[in-house]
DNA sequence: AACCGGGCCAACCGCCAGTTC
DNA sequence: GGAACTGGCGGTTGGCCCGGT
């Protein structure tokens, strides 16, 4: 049996929200709240919209602590160290700046910061830059960070990360972990490579492609040798040769060092990067598993 | 003035995971 | 145990706005 829609789409009202709705929304929420119940809300409150529809305008628009405006540098730093260590994780992202959303973030990704970076005009931090951005800025104290990422991360939702192999050389930012008590999260972001790994690649011509264990298992994992696979690339520069990958769709190189690309992908990219045409993700799943089991 | 294209952003869609019964 | 249901998430779309021609 199917799943039953969530609302009657036929009976309710869709596009952008009036003044009047949004007048019936918030003083609804304010008054009784949400009730922890989306779907009944609608009808509660005499609103003739999905349930959904309903959150999503709470939450993206209505919410009292909600900011609008302009990103800060400092919110276009958190975002760009943030998604080069977990990508598009835009909810996580978020929750690392007060009153913005989720949509906010992958909009303002989509929209602006992205062709920032790609324009130079922002640049992404570092592993040990974000490391002592974090742990230097108010907002983001340690313990704070834990919290929030408790917040996002119920216990047990960890595995949510199991789909994503996690890149490292092994020998960075691991000490750095043993000092902070990290929750999964944070480790898994300190698990990423970092601009040095960059550096590297304009030293020997290399894009280093580590295979390791499942998020699920990185606690356990700082210490396990990581073999390694390489990828060459074009005789052009570090900042072409990502730039290209990017035109293909690869995205960051955190989508093309985490296997998170497609294999269509890879085989629109073969003419230039043969290489990448028969590295998939089942590939590097199995590669990753095979190194678990040695 | 009319048209066109791009930027922006609110809203929707579909999927997944957790919860309830 | 599994079906039904809900919340949450990321990706995508559609429409408005604005500047250029």
């Amino acid at each position: 049996m199917g799943r039953a829609p969530c609302c009657d789409k036929a009976n309710v009202k869709r596009g952008p929200w009036s003044p009047d709705e949004d007048a019936a929304l918030k003083s609804y929420v304010e008054t009784h709240g949400t009730g922890g119940n989306w779907i009944a809300l609608p009808r509660k409150a005499g609103l003739r919209r999905c349930g959904k529809s309903c959150r999503l305008r709470w939450l993206n628009y209505l919410r009292p602590d909600i900011k609008h405006g302009g990103f800060t540098e400092e919110e276009d730093n958190i975002i760009c160290s943030f998604y080069s260590q977990m990508g598009s994780r835009w909810s996580v992202i978020a929750s690392q700046l007060p009153g913005r959303t989720d949509n906010d973030v992958k909009n303002y990704w989509n929209t602006k910061l992205k062709k920032k970076l790609m324009a130079g005009k922002v640049t992404l931090k570092t592993m040990s830059d974000n490391l002592s951005t974090l742990d230097s800025t108010p907002s983001l104290p340690v313990g704070q960070r834990a919290q929030t990422h408790n917040l996002a991360f119920p216990a047990g939702q960890t595995q949510s990360y199991s789909r994503q192999s996690i890149l490292t050389d092994a020998n960075s930012g691991f000490n750095k972990t043993e000092s902070l008590s990290l929750d999964p999260v944070q480790l898994y972001g300190l698990a990423f490579v970092d601009g040095s790994e960059f550096g590297e690649t304009s030293r020997n011509n290399h894009i280093n492609v580590s295979m390791s264990q499942e998020g699920s298992s990185i606690s356990d994992s700082s210490s396990c040798a990581l073999d390694k696979k390489y990828l060459s690339l074009p005789e052009n520069s570090e900042a072409e040769a990502i730039e290209d990958l990017m035109d293909f769709g690869f995205g960051f190189h955190y989508d093309l060092v985490n296997g998170l690309y497609s294999q269509d992908k890879a085989a629109d990219a073969a003419p230039c990067y043969p290489e990448l045409a028969d590295l998939t993700y089942d590939d590097i799943q199995l590669q990753g598993l095979n190194q678990n089991l040695i």
